[in-house]
RNA sequence: GCCCGGGUGGCGGAAUGGCAGACGCGAAGGACUCAAAAUCCUUUGUUCGCAAGAACGUGUGGGUUCGACUCCCACCCCGGGCACCA
């Protein structure tokens, strides 16, 4: 593991300190000397932060408000990540530069402790959920003390706290007022080992984001938010949000808009009229259209009034694609079948040619119509469909060049497409489109957001069915008659302490077993009726977090809070990049359903206009995971090492914005530092040297340190840090204004030591936190004497020391006086001579 | 396949047109010590050379430039996102 360090905390009673003494240091003083031990000051100052308040802003009056947020963790498992500290303190870091700059910084922690992770958990160590609950609480908040943040501990908050659910519950019934919410019978994605249903959010490349089993889908009646209502505002405020790229490009992957145009193709043969509208990004390419696709989910398939003459085949063939799952279905480079349906054509509305209709799974039921127009002249997955059953291709764009070869996909010239040939296949697209009274129109891939799990550890759903009004038609919304929400007044409704939670794998919560619980008034006609049983997905009690922190006492102002106003939108939020297209679509869409019901007022009701997406901490270039038994755990460096010295090694890995991979060998280098930081500040304790300023060496690196921590540069932050200590330590004498400047800089990252040094070494009464965070002076940035940089052909032939006051003419002059340039130039004589301002002359021969 | 990152010593990384390898780890040698640990000092890209010094060197191949890790073109490899989305 990592080298026994006996040295530190387990010998509470050593006090001599000669040992450590070096060449900085004072004789004398040796026997006041006490060695550096995390473990004696670092809870020691955590105390008196939350006794004094220091990281407490005022919430109501605070003048330069800084709401500085990160993601809250899911408590479960075996209690706080290295990677939940990773994220945490690179927040902390810019946060409590902010704090020294004069900012009211509201940093917030609290527990998004409802949902299947922290409930797995339970059920795996034997435990009830809610009982589990009360101790991670316990355990997280313990550790989340131990890392030294600044947070502002009186506002923190759990999901699974009654006061806290009961706004989620109130999100619920608005969604449903705002008619956003629905219930609809449709296949839906099943996790059959966590036994419910999941969002499109929630499955990756086929698997359970929680669990990584294998997803089926089944048809079930369940609960969607319509979040594809804000598909167009969800990409397009992208553009105005100051957002780590990765996460942009992720989310406007996943929304995945298309333009393209709705085409009506009529149905020749079939004893009904019929038409088949079809999507195409392709309209241009309509005369190359040789044949119809329809999904095995189309309606025409399954309305027996349709003529299909090999009726039995196309329904069977359906059938067994609709029992595939995604996966299996969209299987790479699987072969692609289909059957024709015999006795029907469509009729190109451009070329009025009868053109068969096929069935085939290549084509999915949930995008765009349903069905597609063939072109497999121009199109791939057409191609190999066209090529594999002996279907017609025409070739019907030319590009400049070389067009030989189909499926030609770009675009180009049309040809053999009646009066539109020639024309370019851009503008045709609008134009075809016109001819054939299509329409243009947008698709996207994003779909609406499935919100009920058949489990038990969330809030649940707040809905009343009444068989009595379904009967009679009645209901709160269009087209679900029976429904109700519950009449806020009766919010929350309490998940209740049930002795069997587990999931019951049949499509419902383990809550529909409990007769207390579901059963209900009607709101609207008294009748007995049945409450919803599922619960709410637990990216809803993530999704509105951030408003609750601003008033975790008052819950009836929770959302619609004055001080939203006064802190909202956030001044920057931090989290993980693997949040891309979960919480953090999730969230930006329920604040613009709040601003459109007039709740919130954020600039484009956007809350984050800044977040920065934090890297991953990796283990020997793997992954930490339990199964491979190198997962970090913070608690054990932070016992043998500090938290200060855990912080500073894992922000000096590698940028915050890149991740790193943790090394136990490394953490030793940021020991040593602190280690001299700590005895050059005991080396103080005797009263001011009155020694000269570390000048441009010091003045470089405030500003140096500044611009690093805006950018997230923490690594870099603390190697100019070194630098300086380094500097400091080869002088004779050191200033102690310099050495306070440099205490305050090292601040924000070893909050701790600079702490001690400050205020017990150096017996400051106020903390070093809420000092102003030093300025440097631009007049000081540049050395004396510069090094100038001497070239013969590009080739660095010697450097020599100059005055920074140097003229081009001197420089040159003394370019060609330095030995090193005159044996390269070997009597030459030169062509030409590039001067770069106090950096570097370059002699051309 | 498309879209984002990225590829630099033994290792993590630094430098975004101007001394490549800052800072740290590791390693080697030395001081202190009975000894070890800790600490301090020195060295540490590769090759040739006693040395002065020289050549080579940032995934590969070209190009632009007085000068390229940095800019341009083509390609290879690694990580991530999307993917039969018409």
């Amino acid at each position: 593991m990592f080298p026994p360090k006996s040295d530190i905390a387990a010998m509470p009673d050593f006090k001599d300190g000669i040992a450590n003494w070096n060449s900085f240091g004072i004789g004398s003083m040796m026997e006041n000397m006490s060695k550096y031990r995390p473990a004696d000051i670092e809870s020691k100052w955590q105390e008196k932060w939350l006794k004094e308040s220091v990281y407490e802003p005022d919430l109501d009056g605070a003048a330069r408000p800084f709401y500085n947020l990160m993601m809250f963790p899911y408590p479960s498992a075996e209690g706080l990540h290295v990677g939940n500290m990773y994220a945490f303190t690179g927040a902390d870091i810019y946060g409590r530069k902010k704090r020294m700059e004069g900012f009211d910084v509201f940093e917030p922690i609290g527990l998004d402790g409802f949902g299947i992770h922290s409930e797995n958990y339970a059920m795996k160590i034997g435990v009830h959920p809610v009982d589990q609950a009360k101790r991670s609480e316990e355990h997280f908040y313990e550790q989340l003390q131990m890392i030294g943040n600044g947070f502002a501990w009186n506002e923190r908050l759990e999901t699974y706290k009654p006061e806290y659910y009961h706004w989620t519950q109130w999100l619920f019934v608005q969604m449903w007022k705002h008619g956003l919410a629905y219930r609809k019978r449709q296949s839906v994605n099943w996790c059959p080992k966590d036994q419910t249903v999941l969002s499109d959010e929630q499955v990756e490349n086929g698997k359970c984001e929680r669990c990584g089993t294998v997803v089926v889908k089944k048809e079930l009646e369940q609960w969607s938010f319509r979040i594809t209502k804000y598909a167009d505002r969800l990409l397009d405020n992208l553009e105005k949000l100051d957002w780590s790229e990765r996460v942009k490009v992720a989310q406007r992957n996943w929304i995945g808009r298309s333009e393209g145009a709705e085409i009506r193709f009529e149905v020749a043969g079939s004893n009904a009229p019929a038409t088949i509208t079809v999507f195409t990004t392709r309209p241009d390419t309509l005369f190359g259209a040789t044949y119809l696709v329809l999904a095995p989910e189309h309606e025409l398939i399954a309305d027996r009034q349709f003529a299909i003459a090999n009726r039995d085949e196309v329904e069977k063939y359906a059938a067994e694609a609709k029992s595939k799952n995604n996966e299996e279905r969209s299987e790479e480079g699987r072969e692609k079948t289909g059957v024709e349906l015999k006795g029907v054509t469509a009729i190109n509305p451009a070329t009025n040619e009868e053109i068969p209709i096929w069935v085939a799974d290549y084509v999915l039921g949930s995008y765009g119509t349903g069905a597609i127009m063939a072109v497999p002249a121009h199109d791939e997955r057409d191609f190999e469909f066209a090529k594999k059953f002996g279907l017609p291709m025409r070739q019907v764009i030319v590009s400049g060049g070389d067009d030989a070869v189909l499926p030609f996909i770009g675009t180009g010239a049309l040809m053999d497409s009646g009066k539109f040939d020639g024309m370019d296949s851009e503008a045709a697209k609008k134009e075809i489109t016109k001819f054939v009274h299509g329409e243009m129109k947008m698709q996207y891939r994003l779909r609406d957001w499935l919100i009920s799990r058949q489990r038990y550890w969330g809030p649940p759903i707040p809905m009343i069915f009444c068989e009595q009004c379904a009967k009679a038609g009645k209901g709160e919304q269009p087209e679900m008659s029976g429904w109700y929400a519950v009449p806020e007044k009766d919010l929350p409704v309490l998940l209740p302490y049930v002795e069997n939670f587990r999931p019951t794998g049949s499509g419902v919560s383990p809550l529909a077993s409990d007769k207390d619980f579901y059963e209900a008034a009607c709101p609207a006609c008294g009748a007995s009726a049945r409450r919803e049983t599922d619960v709410s997905d637990t990216f809803l009690d993530s999704a509105w977090y951030y408003l609750r922190y601003l008033d975790p006492k008052n819950a009836s102002a929770a959302v619609n809070d004055p001080r939203v106003k006064r802190w909202l939108p956030a001044a920057l939020y931090t989290g993980g990049a693997e949040h891309s297209v979960l919480h953090l679509l999730y969230v930006r869409f329920v604040a613009l359903a709040l601003t459109d019901w007039g709740i919130l007022a954020f600039p484009d009701g956007e809350p984050f206009p800044k977040f920065r997406a934090h890297g991953l901490i990796i283990k020997d270039g793997a992954k930490m995971s339990k199964s491979k038994g190198n997962v970090i755990n913070p608690d054990e460096y932070i016992r043998n090492f500090g938290a200060d010295t855990l912080r500073m090694y894992l922000m000096f890995l590698a940028p915050f914005e890149q991740g790193g991979d943790f090394r136990d060998a490394g953490v030793l280098g940021i020991e040593r530092f602190l280690k001299r930081v700590w005895n050059m500040g005991e080396g103080f304790a005797a009263p001011g040297t009155g020694a000269r300023s570390a000048g441009a060496l010091l003045h470089r690196t405030i500003k140096k340190v500044a611009d690093d921590i805006d950018n997230l540069h923490y690594n870099t932050a603390i190697s100019a840090l070194m630098i300086l200590l380094n500097g400091l330590e080869e002088q004779q004498a050191v200033a102690r204004e310099d050495f306070e400047i440099f205490l305050k800089l090292l601040a924000p990252f070893a909050p701790h030591i600079t702490e001690e040094i400050w205020r017990e070494m150096f017996g400051r009464t106020t903390s070093i936190h809420r000092e102003p965070w030093p300025i440097y002076d631009p007049k000081l940035l540049t050395e004396e004497t510069i090094t100038l940089v001497l070239q013969v052909n590009g080739k660095v032939r010697g450097t020599i020391s100059l005055p920074s006051t140097l003229t081009e003419e001197e420089a040159k002059t003394a370019a060609l006086a330095d030995e090193g340039v005159k044996r390269a130039l070997g009597g030459a004589t030169p062509k030409k001579i590039i001067y770069v301002e106090k950096k570097l002359v370059n002699i051309v021969v």
